[in-house]
DNA sequence: GTCTATATACAGATAGAC
DNA sequence: GTCTATCTGTATATAGAC
């Protein structure tokens, strides 16, 4: 891998783990194997690095949520295939973590691909709902986004619980939880 | 207010808008008006100022929580309300956005009053769920404590939707969106 | 209790040699 | 492109005077 692949690599491992105020430069270089300078000549400074690497970020979560949630089946099984997917749980969402780092949130630069993603996958997952609506899966009175949102929250808050309480346990809890409300808002087939 | 006072209330602040790592002992001292000396004085230093601040937040979550969902009401309206109760969405959660901060959750110390202020919240719901279904207002077929965890979850997530989006209205579309799920998991009354 | 001085390390770069 | 030197400021304290 190039020198400046590396670094971009680097720092989207180090903002997962430790968030863009708790990533320092310096650390990026020793992950990446690269000098001080090294990282200057390809990248204007930390924020600009910070930027490439959370927009590949924000880019692969996005194919991988297109890849589940563009499956087969009704809507209801994309959605539990979404949900159900395979997760480094107690590592939390490299996106939405994010938007708990008070320097992410204050630049405008840095934040838009967090806002687009998030805002990206709840639209994706409120046309899946609708289209359940228009089959006669989901009960025509429930609003599509805002069981998106649901959704959406239930995932991201999932991983706030499982942190708290050191296991992948209440992550699961919390989507099983949902499925089962999700599951008795379908109406039964004709 | 006394200068510990002083120290633990501009902790908490901190904390709440910067999170742990971006929090540093001498902003705390120029939020509380301290001196160096005088911080140091004190508290033995920012881990353990921090773990003062960190166990007040908790309990006073903890109190808040406590009023609402031990209102009068059935208990979806008493999980409405605390879905509903008013809350600065766009700070974010002070105790759940901890689980975010690498130093606190590498610390059993300073995570341990956020595990057990979720677990609590957790349980207290679901006790709230287990007794619709004794009084037959909830589906017996439900998993209190996974309903619970997803109450919690989505409250979580929506925080970190409504800051991702820069607007509360996430938060109030996913709330809405669960609301709307439970609602439709009471049984009709006889 | 509070203040000032001092200390070591790191943050986040810039400059210029190679 | 990469390296080393250098720089200013901050992080996180400790020491000792008042």
């Amino acid at each position: 891998m190039s020198t400046p692949e590396r670094l971009i690599e680097s720092t989207r491992e180090l903002l997962w783990e430790r968030g863009y105020v708790g990533t320092s430069p310096k650390a990026i270089q020793q992950h990446a194997g690269a000098g001080q300078g090294s990282m200057y000549h390809h990248f204007a400074g930390k924020p600009d690095l910070a930027l490439a690497a959370i927009r590949r970020t924000a880019q692969e979560m996005r194919a991988t949520a297109d890849g589940v949630l563009g499956g087969t089946g009704s809507a209801y099984e994309r959605i539990e295939a979404y949900l159900l997917r395979e997760r480094d749980v107690l590592r939390g969402c490299p996106v939405g973590r994010l938007t708990m780092d008070p320097d992410v949130v204050a630049s405008d630069e840095l934040r838009a691909p967090v806002t687009e993603t998030l805002d990206w996958l709840r639209d994706r997952i409120a046309g899946i709902v609708q289209e359940g609506q228009e089959r006669g899966e989901f009960a025509a009175t429930l609003d599509a986004q805002a069981i998106a949102a649901t959704v959406v929250a239930t995932v991201q808050g999932g991983y706030v619980l499982a942190r708290a309480s050191a296991s992948p346990a209440a992550f699961d809890t919390g989507v099983r939880g949902l499925l089962a409300l999700l599951f008795a808002a379908t109406t039964p087939a004709p």
